[in-house]
DNA sequence: GAGTGTGAAGCAGTTCACAGCG
DNA sequence: CGCTGTGAACTGCTTCACACTC
């Protein structure tokens, strides 16, 4: 099958992330073949499934065996974009702003933060890790200067949509959003949503329902 | 129609979390009526979308005007469990566990942090706000004292797994995971996976797709 | 024999379109 | 007349089942 012609389920995406660490967890304790169900077990779904997902790509797998570890791991990687180093900036440098810097596998994966924003005069100017903080006013002129890929949103919801409109003015294509509100952008932008308050909620439903 | 014969899809509850926070700004400026076409404006959805998630819940808008912003809060807050005060236990007081303990609007929807674990000798008996550090060796016991409903898992991902079914054991049947792994727990445990990883490798894959 | 790759069937969530009510 | 509520059509993801290959 041709990689370029399918689109790729938005669903398959996420599992591939979820299969990747599972490989490298193989390829960690030196296992060096591994079958569909092997992966669907460690990823609470079905063979029939981690099958069509992985069909989407390409056909790798050896009949009777099941996929080369390495190989597997090779594809995904550079499916998922893994393969380039992307250039980050964390706007909001509060407390989940802080810990998102600080956060080792962001790195490890190759997500470079190499830009700090924040409005807070008494933080601007001052060190998070090896990077300087910069001021909102010089935001558009960092984006460029480091030439962003991607914009990790961590400010107070009051702010985040005027912040985000001048983002996506310099071209910035890639926004992972954390403030816990809604954010309109053309369509051409790709934008994830981390919100501990809709998966809280969706845990307090079920404990509602079960309770009856 | 009926409120309890009906499964409503996971999708639709994340959107009530949604329109929710949509409901209580118009509250706050004012609004007291609303139309499906505004909550789908804001939501980045449709009307016909807003209406049918609604009508999993019954019916109580008023046709040719819209809903009363009051009552569908006061709905929404009911069917999503927020009228109730969950008491949750935090596992890992390392950073990601501290921002989220610092975290307000939790406090702010009811749920109540009581317990906090850390298998740190050094951070045992301190305090995050008002709340003393248990040790891992006191978890069961912390758990049934105060009678937690829900835990935040925030440990690295080695010892995840295990606490997680110590934490199962005892009863609580609601888990929000913030290790990047994936748990393995009964069925009628409710389990929901904030994964940082997971939304940055989607965000990766559309810029690598874009770039060519 | 074991396990992949994949059309086809099944199912679930979304969108449509319109009747019905305020 | 405006906007809700909802069956019906549609779309797209998941599951099945089996031919195929190592």
């Amino acid at each position: 099958m041709n990689e370029f012609t399918n689109r790729v389920p938005d669903a398959t995406i996420r599992r591939l992330s979820l299969y990747l660490r599972f490989l490298e967890d193989f390829e960690r304790s030196g296992v060096t073949s591994v079958a569909s169900g092997a992966l669907a077990e460690r990823g609470g779904t079905t063979a029939a499934q981690v099958r069509k997902d992985l069909s989407y790509l390409g056909s790798f797998g050896k009949r009777g065996l099941g996929y080369s570890v390495a190989e597997l791991t090779g594809v995904l990687r550079g499916v998922l974009g893994l393969d380039t180093v992307w250039r980050v900036a964390l706007l909001g440098a509060g407390r989940i702003g802080t810990a998102l810097f600080e956060y080792e596998p962001f790195r490890a994966r190759g997500f470079n933060i190499t830009t700090v924003i924040d409005n807070d005069p008494r933080k601007v100017g001052t060190c998070l890790g090896d990077i300087t903080i910069r001021g909102e006013d010089e935001l558009e002129q960092a984006l460029c200067q480091e030439s962003i890929d991607l914009v990790i949103v961590a400010v107070p919801v009051p702010v985040a949509q005027a912040l985000v409109e001048r983002v996506v003015a310099v071209g910035v294509k890639a926004i992972l959003n954390y403030a816990p509100t809604q954010l309109r952008l053309p369509d051409d932008v790709a934008l994830r949503n981390v919100s501990m308050l809709v998966e809280l909620e969706g845990l307090s439903y079920s404990l509602a329902r079960s309770q009856r």
